[in-house]
DNA sequence: ATAATAGTGTCTGTCAGACAATATCGT
DNA sequence: ACGATATTGTCTGACAGACACTATTAT
């Protein structure tokens, strides 16, 4: 069971080799996470009759210093030697949006060599769902300016989509054009994506995060469908039309109420709340069913 | 567009920024790549007519010095500073079995602080899946042994389940106990695991390795009910019954072959290739289709 | 004769997409 | 009257688990 008293090559105890330890004087990339902090927000429409459209939002900050002075990027620091990787990643979040326990999940770890032109940095990113309130989000150190950015991802064809980033306050729009390639590996084909700044664009996205943001979207459409992260996307109580327009918005595509209602019955509960918001027959509010927000 | 123009508030362009630019000195963490080598090998059986049973083996190496001296580990290495992750993993892979071209995934990346009693160690693990050929793994340098370890998960009621690690010829068995917990985080609620080592045991795996392997065996089963990446643990051509055990093995339940042959119908086709190893009727070989293959 | 492959067919229940029809409510 | 919610119902096809049955083959 223990080790304690086993010798190694030189004769000596773990103790020993542990007190004796001087981890070598080569290079170590510094390790950074990234955060990718989603909500939902309204768009509220004029029309009392009308509905409010949801739209998806990922939170960018403006660099202040170089590399990439003055472009949006996805919030992140340093991970601290005594914290682990979730623990780094729970205290960038509350640094950034001052919330807690929220959905949180690790998405994958990039580490090409020359991502960051200062030097090597191992990025671990890390996904957030915040339920869509009005969350006023806090400009860091390194940020000359934080913003709730509309992101979007629409196919245009064979392999082709664009993934589009707005925030009509600031006046960005960010566009990239995006090819799916295929490759072998062993027998399987996996797929890797290359990215095109469009012209159109004024201002390009920091680092390689254009990747870390599709990566997300492609993770958050996979998983809506079998878990219940979107619900995180929304507030406790919400009515069907809001969370069908959440599903709609990340899935890209318009789906049939009844027959969605249909796939959520299971999920949710009514309340007695109605949401009388809009000028027509108030909605019922729902919610998640305590039981159904465990699997998965 | 470019920034090369834009100074900072030192005054200073992006060059001369990164000319000046010098990393800090505070302490880095380590980083490496673990490697979770899968493959099946037959386990045979002497019955001439009966069919020989699959086992899912993963590759460890038997550690040759502190810390975790003699305990088997997985493989793996420090991350060069001039090459990706992924290029450190494919490194890692060649190293121990000697062979490319095979399916290998990003799994998870681990940095708790003390997982490394001699440094900061931040780890990421990289899945692999190889044919089940006669693979005869090299020891590295920093290994006494390797060798192919069974390995199993195996439901032992609510909520806990066993983890086993076996080698024969080593005479190794290794078994933790694993209880699932569940905790909310936000309105979903994630499911965390916690280990331990079984007394029967008399060896533990070195470091937080189980937790990788489980992960990896968690992953595994998911995948393999919606894309094709369990035919890279057989050869290019194979049988139904031999596929099916992989399915089984993995999946830790029997499936019925009919129902299982349906399944496979638009992801296999057949050849002219038959399989005279056992007393009894030849079973054809299949092999994936071509078309199959890309699909996730 | 044995033990396995390779396939047929059948029965059942569930589920998803699509859409029709209706009652209700607030302005 | 308008525009939206809320709900029931219908029709379809696909699919999944379970199992029975047959034909074939090598030793």
């Amino acid at each position: 069971m223990s080790n304690k008293h086993l010798l190694n090559k030189d004769g000596l105890t773990e103790d020993e080799f542990l007190k004796n330890y001087k981890p070598g004087d080569y290079e170590r990339p510094s390790v950074t996470v990234d955060m990718l902090i989603f909500t939902t927000v309204d768009k509220v429409s004029d029309n009392i009759k009308k509905l409010n459209e949801k739209e998806l939002k990922i939170l960018l900050i403006k660099r202040k210093d170089h590399p990439y002075i003055g472009k949006w990027a996805l919030p992140g620091g340093f991970v601290d030697m005594h914290e682990s990787l979730d623990e780094a990643a729970y205290r960038e979040l509350k640094e950034e949006t001052n919330i807690e326990n929220v959905y949180m999940e690790q998405l994958a770890t990039f580490g090409t060599p020359k991502r960051d032109p200062r030097m090597r940095v191992i990025s671990t990113a890390y996904m957030a769902l915040v339920p869509s309130n009005n969350l006023n989000p806090i400009a860091g150190d390194d940020a000359d300016d934080v913003a709730w950015f509309t992101v979007s991802k629409t196919n245009i064809g064979e392999n082709k989509s664009i993934l589009r980033l707005e925030n009509e306050e600031k006046n960005a729009v960010i566009e990239y054009e995006i090819s799916e390639k295929h490759c072998k590996k062993g027998f399987s084909t996996v797929s890797t994506s290359e990215y095109r700044l469009l012209e159109s664009s004024p201002d390009a996205i920091a680092f390689d995060h254009y990747e870390e943001i599709d990566m997300a979207l492609e993770r958050l459409k996979n998983k809506i469908e079998y878990t219940s992260i979107a619900f995180n996307l929304v507030r406790e109580y919400f009515t069907i039309a809001e969370i069908q327009t959440v599903y709609e918005t990340i899935l890209g595509r318009k789906l049939h109420r009844m027959d969605f209602m249909r796939k959520m019955k299971n999920k949710i509960e009514q309340t007695d709340l109605l949401c009388y918001e809009k000028a027509h027959r108030p909605a019922k509010y729902y919610k998640l069913k305590d039981d159904w927000a465990s699997v998965f």
